[in-house]
This record gives C-alpha cells, structure tokens and sequence, in this order.
DNA sequence: AACTTTCGGGGTAACGTTTACTCTGTTCTG
DNA sequence: CAGAACAGAGTAAACGTTACCCCGAAAGTT
C-alpha cells in the first residue's frame, strides 16, 4: 500500500480512504489512485484488514457430516448468495464427535469468524448456547424442536408438505396410507404427520394406527418399515416417507419383491434432494426449497453480521409437491406374495 | 495478551514463546504461564498472529458445483485429514462462471490462503497456471488430462478399474458388454476404454464397436446410450456405465422398459458415490477410495505448505471391485421387445 | 581464575491496514 | 476584509502477535 501512495504521490490514508469508499478525497485524485492500484494489480492484505477492523470476512458452516443429500441443496443456497458478499465460506464438519466440536469453538472465540450457520440436526444444537454468550451472530438452519427459541432459525413448512403429500395420494384415488416417520419426539415428525392426520379427516378417511410407523431418517429404516407395512394383513396401496433417503430404502423393499412403482404402490418421499431424479423410476415427493433457505440463511445472517435486527426470529419458507413418476392411482387386486 | 503476562510475571514474548512451545522458557515458568492461560480461557487472535506469522491456517478448496456424489466422498477425506491439523478448510463453488473464478483468485492473492485443493473438473484448471506463477502450494484432485503435469496431481488407476470391471462381468460369463464413456479425448476416458479392451481381448472376446459408446458425465447420457445399446440388433448382456450418475441413467431406461436388474441385464458403475447404496438394486461399482484420495491431497498439500518435497508430483490410488447387487450371469433368451 | 558457552528471559520493532486527529489552504458569510 | 466553515490530504497511533537481538547469570572449559 506505500508503493502505492508513492506512486500515486498521495499518502497511505488516503489510499485506504479510496479503497473504502469513504469520503475525504477528491475527485482527481481518487481516479489517479484508482488506476495506480489497478496497474500494479495491488490487493489488500486480508490480515491487516482483519486485524485492524476487527471483521474476518469469513463464515463458519457447521454439519455434522455432509451426507450428499438436503445439506448440499442447502450449501448450493449458501454459496449462492455469498458469491457477490466478499465472505468466504469455511465448512467444518464436527463428525458427530463431542470433542471436535469444542475444539471448533475454541477457534471460533479468535475472533476468526464474523458468523455461523448452524446445520445440525435436532438437539445437537448446544452449540447454540456458547455462541450466544459469545456474541457471535448465528442463524440455524433446519426445524428445530422449539420453534419459540430465542435465536434465530430457518425451515420450511413441514405440516402443510404432511399435508399436501397426503391429500395429493387421496386425490389419486388411495384410501391406504401407509407413513414412516422420524421418531416422533421431534416437532418436526410430528408436523409432517399432523399433516397427514388433517388431510385423511379431512377426506372422511378413518386413521389406522397399523399404518403409521416410526423410524430414524436412515435408508435402512425406510426398508425396516416397509417390510413392516407390507407384511400387515391388509397392506397399504401407498407409502409416504419421512424423507427422500427413507424413499430409497422403500424403493429396495419393493423391488426385491417385484412390486412395481408407481402400477402396484405409489411412493412419495419428502424433502427432493438431488438424487431423487436418479432413481428409478423418478421419486414423486416434497419439494423444500433447499437453496432458498440457505440463500436466506445467509440473507439473515448478513443482516445479523450488519448490526440489524431481523423481522421475524423464525422464517418458514413454503414446501411443495414435486410430482415425478412414483405414484399414480391404486390398482385392484391383492399385491403378490414374497417371491421365491 | 498482555494481560496473560502481567498475571504471571513475564513479558509477552515469553508468553508467545509458550504458546508456540518455543525453546527459551524454562519449565517452572512455563507451566505457570500455561496455568494462568487455562484460568483466563485465553485464545489468540488469529488476524494478528496470521499477519505476523503470514500464515492464514486456512486452505481453500475449488469446486465447480458440489454434486453430491464424487465431491462428497472426497471432501469427506479432506474434513478428517485436516480434523486435528489446526487448518480451516473454505470451500469456493465457480457454478462455473469464468468471473467468478477470477473474482475468486484475485481474492487468495491477499494471502489469505496457505493452499488450495482444485477439484475442478479436466481442463478447467487454467487456475493452476495463475497458482504457480504466485508460488502458492495447491494439490490437483482427480484423473487430468497430462498425468506428466508440472503440478502436483491425485487420482486413482482408473485403467485398472475398467480392467476389473469388464473382467468381473466376463467371470460371470457375459461376452456382449456394452460400454458407455466419456468423451474420448480425456485421458481418464481412454484409460477406462484401455482396460476394458485389455480384459476382452485377454478373453479372447472380439471387440466389437457398436457396444462403446461415448457420452458425458451426466445421467442424461446414460439414458441416451442406454436406448441407444438396447435398440440394437444384438444387444448387450451386460452394460458398464462410465460413472454411477450414468449408471442411474441405465437403470432408468431399463425399468421403463420392465428389464430387470441383474436377471435380464447386469449393470456396473464407476467410482462408488455415496448413493449407489440407495439405489435398487444396490449398484455393483468400480470403487474409487474417494475418502483416501481426499486424506492424501490434504497430507500432499501440507507437506508442500510446509516446504517439504513430494516423493512423487503424481500420486494414484488403487480401484476395487465392489460387489452388490446389479450383476449376474446372462440369462439365455432375448430381450423382452419395448413395452407399449 | 578468566574465558566461553548455554540458558532463561526481556525489549523493541515490525507485519499492513484503518482511523482519530491535525494541518493547510480555499471559499463563504456578515 | 476578518473570521468561520469546510474540504482535501497527511500524521501517527493503534490492532495483537512474533522475530530478532540483547542481557545477565549460571555452568562448563582451559
């Protein structure tokens, strides 16, 4: 920066002043200094800056570990709407270890980072707790278990996907429905089922209990369940699952035995993470409006960085359906036994 | 700091001295220092020290888009290796924009990164050139064009791979295989290409070029050449996509048609992405050790940021078979004809 | 005993910015 | 025309570390 106010025959404030758009500086000489800087390709040291404004330019991403599904969605959001801002994004995955996580945040306390976005599943959130003592602004990503928490969080709605899933089978013409939840202390599982329960009354359909099933957001338990549902006397003409991986699993269930997708059992996931386009045949399911949420993540956590406070502590963006090829109307007539 | 040295009874610099377990300190008043740290949960300033020391302690990883698939598996392997490494990892999407990109490197320029990780797709990496040329360490991940690169480069044996693929098929007892690969001008194309040639040859099986077909990296080629291998006369028994996104695009054309996997037709993948586990049935892959390939571009890159010398600029790790559930002996009998 | 080496430790000056403050002309006001 | 007001530009002091050099004392060497 001194070759430069040399060159430009100028002092170093009144670079930096021109640098940082402030004011202070005419006319002329803002033009000469400009172009002095954009001859010598001259850049501003990232430390320095750092040091001296007390802002690093960075954000944190925390996740437990990229599983290659909604969080990517959500990162794709992230990047998107961090391109144009001037922060970087650092990723750091806690790996699901206690001890890794704490050692983040004893890193985080050096002033290093001017943000976080939490992605975390459920409760593992304790996270949230020191960086409110710390001061450091953060926004979680995802539905939390306590909507009414003090700090801010983004999600979707999640009942009215429950819903709108459901009533999109019925209007197809099933009157069973099978569904396989996450386990249903989280307000987010219950949503999702609150809002099949609304979309069958609504219909005039009785509830069976025999056809809700708990699991965890794993493939394998979306073939646990499955098994379960179609080993049940009366077995359901449609499956919705907690997610689009639990989708996966029901896939495998229905073509080891040979059923097929959408003619003897329509499947509807939840969520319409990347590959959902790759399987066969293509998963009708809940669309989240992944990237947006992260953009607005980010969004949030800007203004939050800024010193502004935020209208709303809770922004639910709106889930839709995604129609693909794996549901269509019930057939008539019994499903074929196990094969073999 | 200062305030650390004041509570124990020395000057910063011995203080610093502790902290960088530097010689010079003598054991009493060491672990006195240390204690007085502990009590006061003292954490360095990273933007001083990264301004003194011109070391960011961040290394930067390029992308073009994360897909979920490949990337995923390797940043994986770049998360654990950095894990206890003390280095931040930020990680930069192109969404393949030329001005992006270079918004970008002008921004590492500041010194602002101690490496960099290019996971960018065949020739996009005019970047390596502008990273020599300012003398900052960066580790190439993925097969490139010219393994004889003047940059340090990680991949795997991907001739080995097509070998044990189309080997493992003819084990099964398939003569008719059809390939599908990339465009041929890359060199990961051809070695692939190489190694499935070398297996059919070593089984005395005449090659026969209406079964190779070239296409991109995209599901959507999968789908095409598929068709394309099915409405032959003689079409294939088994088909070897050039990656698992391809493979997908198999099996999409294969349950349209009502083709069953394995028992009409076997399919075989390229590189074991995360998600081949979720599709049904279960994907039969060349796996590519993606999580190692990640380890080892961040254990090259560190030995280059700390000056050493690589044994080897061009590092390739070892492919294997992994055996699911999309292969089987070819069944006598043709093809069921297109349905409709 | 005089000299040299070693060791523990401190003082000071950077590192490259930003910013509060000062200074110098010029223009405006009464 | 004197004084105030103001704009443009510069001075110097931070920001929190670490590198380098120095000093004194203890220990080892001749």
């Amino acid at each position: 920066m001194a070759q430069i106010a040399k060159e430009a025959g100028v002092s170093t404030t009144t670079v930096s002043k021109v640098l940082n758009e402030l004011p202070g500086v005419g006319a002329s000489t803002r033009v000469r200094v400009r172009q002095v800087i954009e001859q010598n390709d001259y850049v501003q040291n990232h430390a320095a800056r750092h040091l001296r404004k007390r802002q690093s330019y960075l954000i944190d991403l925390v996740i437990m570990r990229l599983e290659g599904g909604y969080d990517v969605g959500i990162m794709h959001g992230i990047q998107d709407a961090l391109e144009e801002s001037g922060y970087r994004l650092v990723v750091f995955s806690t790996n699901e270890k206690e001890a890794s996580q704490r050692l983040w945040l004893r890193r985080l306390l050096d002033q290093s980072t001017d943000g976080v976005l939490l992605l975390l599943p459920y409760e593992q959130i304790g996270l949230a707790d020191t960086l409110m003592a710390q001061g450091i602004p953060f926004v979680a990503i995802g539905d939390r278990n306590e909507p009414t928490s003090a700090f801010p969080t983004i999600g979707s709605t999640i009942w009215l996907g429950g819903y709108t899933a459901t009533e999109y089978l019925i209007s197809l013409g099933h009157r069973r429905i099978g569904i396989i939840t996450f386990p249903l202390h989280l307000t987010t599982s219950r949503a999702r089922l609150a809002g099949y329960r609304e979309a069958l009354e609504r219909a005039g359909i009785p509830i069976d209990p025999a056809l809700i099933c708990e699991g965890s957001y794993l493939l394998g338990d979306g073939v646990k369940q499955t098994r379960y549902l179609l080993d049940q006397p009366d077995p359901p003409t449609a499956i919705f699952a907690g997610n689009d991986a639990q989708a996966a699993g029901v896939y495998q269930v229905l073509y080891e035995r040979n059923i097929r997708v959408p003619d003897q059992m329509s499947v509807i996931g939840f969520d319409d993470v990347m590959y959902t386009a790759q399987m066969s045949p293509a998963l009708t399911t809940i669309h989240q409006p992944l990237v947006e949420i992260g953009k607005m993540a980010v969004n949030m956590l800007l203004r939050l960085i800024a010193g502004q406070q935020l209208e709303s502590n809770h922004v639910e963006l709106a889930t839709s359906l995604a129609v693909r090829k794996s549901c269509a109307p019930p057939r008539n007539g019994a499903l074929p036994g196990r094969p073999g």
